[in-house]
This record gives structure tokens, C-alpha cells and sequence, in this order.
DNA sequence: ATGATTGTTTAGAAGATTCTAAATGAAGGG
DNA sequence: CCCTTCATTTAGAATCTTCTAAACAATCAT
């Protein structure tokens, strides 16, 4: 509460856009809003501190915390004589992409591989030989939608991106 | 109906998986599903069909036929001589990454550089000359988010991942 | 016109998710 | 030990999403 109203506006709109933009990827908001207060701390912060920031009870600041945390975009910190649990941001967002989006998304990829494999699998064993018919065009596409995946994950893995992020 | 019992699981567990990764991108499973299954089809399906293979009402198909088709996921179809609409999916999932999930993306990256950007300003006019400070570390970390965001903007639009997706 | 068939809208039911307050647990200080 | 202070768990309230049935609209055939 030390600043003056045009900082203080506009850090409740990056609050706001940050849990906007985890309501728009599927997530609950109050993780976008918690990150960014954090990232935008200049110290770590307790859980009763990110309550009374964000107006919400200490209990979901502690479901939310050890989400973050989970995905390795907060990370506990202690304080020597205080019993209290601190927070920080990861500051880096380059870290936060790779370990928490991009495994992610790869273990997705991974998990639609094999799926697509053993069902390519079944569908060539049920209709060995014959190029003709609905099968045929079921497996065309499925070996499709395989090569692509195997294409995009190809890319996630490729060197160039790899360095660029 | 005409299929022999392990194609049919094999197609269930592929619709099956649809509602899953759909759900994990915080999307109606619906959505997932319905696109794997015409994504399959060996031709266009009509709504009551949709419905029925679902399991689901028609209102239901009605509202994610055109979500989807908003997306460029799927696509209308008419056939002369018949009132019903008929639904196919569009058969290369690239151009559904291209038109859906990057061009998604890359608005929302641009939306939050504007939104850094203008938040950047607020803060260097408000701490001109200082460099220490709470406000300080703050600008610097927004620096830093909006660093990462320009580059991972960056890499969406290079040729060489443009080429390979 | 009238009726039949199909797609859309809508009001509210059903189901999930997210939130809180209260209970519980854990750990340290007196 | 008991008391205080914090974090976590849990049961249920509040809210949001998704789904359906029914009403409606549109289109064609008779």
C-alpha cells in the first residue's frame, strides 16, 4: 500500500491478466493471479500475506501454492526463526516453459503416440490385405494424424528450439 | 455396427481419448470427442447421428458442431437433396494447428506484450531517475517476462518452425 | 395452407469446480 | 505440558459449466 494509484493500477491489471490468461488455458484463475503477484514481489510472501492480497481464504491459498509449486513456478522458501511458509516466483519464465509446459505437453504427446500405435495396430490386423473400404480410409487418416504428432513432436525436441526457449 | 468387436474398442478407447486431451486442455470433452469421431468417419455424419453415436442430445451437437467449425476443426457439408447439415473434419491436423490452437496462441502473446508493455511505461514513469527499490526489482521482472514472451513470439513466426508444423 | 423434418435457442436441471469456515495436525515457546 | 501460531484437510456452500427437454424457427413436400 506504498505506492502511488497509477503503479498500484496497473499491477492489479497484470494480477487480473494473469488469471484471465490461466482461466483461458483451462486453469483455475486464482493460479495466474497468485503467480504473478509472486513474480511481481520483491520478496518472498507468506500464505496469509497472498490471501489478503488476493481476498481469498488461506485454504485455497494453500491448494494453489502447492500447485504452482508442483509445477515448478514457486518454490517454498524458509526463514530462519519463522515458522511461517515464504514463497517466491521462479524468476526465470524460460524455466517455468520447460519444466512445467513443455514436459507437460511432451508427456501428452508421448501418452497420444502409443495410443495411436495400438490402435493403427488393431485396425491393420482386422483388415490385413484389403486396401479397400471405410477401414482403409479410418487407418489412412489415423497414420495421419500419427505422422503429425510424431512431426510436432519432433520439433519440441529439435536443438534450435530447444536453445531458442 | 458393422465392425467385429476389437476395432470397435479400439475406435472407443481413440473417442475416449479425444474427451480426455480435450479435458486437459480445459476444453469441453465433448468437443474432443465429437472431432475424433468425425475425424474417423469415412463420410460426412449428420447431427442425429453424432448424437446417437455419443450418446448425447442434439442440442448438445448442435452447440459443439459450430464451436468446432469455428476452429476450423471440422467443416460443413451440404448434400443435395437433403435438409440435414453433415459435418466432416478437416482431414490434416496441421492446418487445425495452424488455424486453431497457433493463431490462438499468438493473439494471446500479443494481447500480453501490449499489456507488459503498457504496464513497463506506468512503471518507468512512475520511478524515473531511481534505480533501487521494490519498483525497481519489479521492472526488471517485468523486462524479463516480456523478453521471454517476444522470444517465444519469435520462434512461432520462424520459417523454420512455420515449415516443419 | 398443413404437416413433417431439421437446426437453434432457452430455461432450468445436473454435475463439476472452486471456495470458505471449521476441524485437525504439527511444531515451538513458555 | 498447555498455549499459540501456522498449514492442511474436509464437508459443504457458492458458483460455473454443461447438458437436456421443450419451445421455436425455418424449410420443404404434399
Amino acid at each position: 500500500m506504498n505506492s502511488p494509484s497509477p503503479t498500484r493500477q496497473a499491477r492489479h491489471e497484470l494480477i487480473d491478466a494473469g488469471g484471465r490468461t490461466a482461466a483461458s488455458f483451462g486453469v483455475n484463475k486464482l493460479l495466474g493471479q497468485l503467480f504473478v503477484v509472486l513474480y511481481l514481489a520483491p520478496r518472498p510472501l507468506c500464505l496469509d500475506e497472498l490471501a489478503e492480497e488476493l481476498g481469498v481464504s488461506k485454504a485455497s491459498i494453500s491448494l494453489a501454492t502447492r500447485q504452482l509449486a508442483g509445477w515448478g513456478a514457486i518454490r517454498r522458501v524458509w526463514r530462519k526463526g519463522d515458522r511461517r511458509d515464504f514463497y517466491e516466483a521462479e524468476e526465470d519464465p524460460r524455466q517455468i516453459l520447460r519444466n512445467g509446459v513443455l514436459d507437460a505437453l511432451q508427456r501428452k504427446l508421448d501418452s497420444a503416440g502409443r495410443q495411436f500405435q495400438e490402435a493403427i495396430r488393431t485396425f491393420e490386423a482386422a483388415a490385413k490385405g484389403r486396401t479397400d473400404g471405410d477401414e482403409a480410409i479410418l487407418l489412412d487418416r489415423l497414420r495421419h494424424a500419427e505422422a503429425t504428432r510424431a512431426k510436432v513432436s519432433g520439433l519440441l525436441q529439435h536443438p534450435l528450439v530447444r536453445r531458442m526457449i
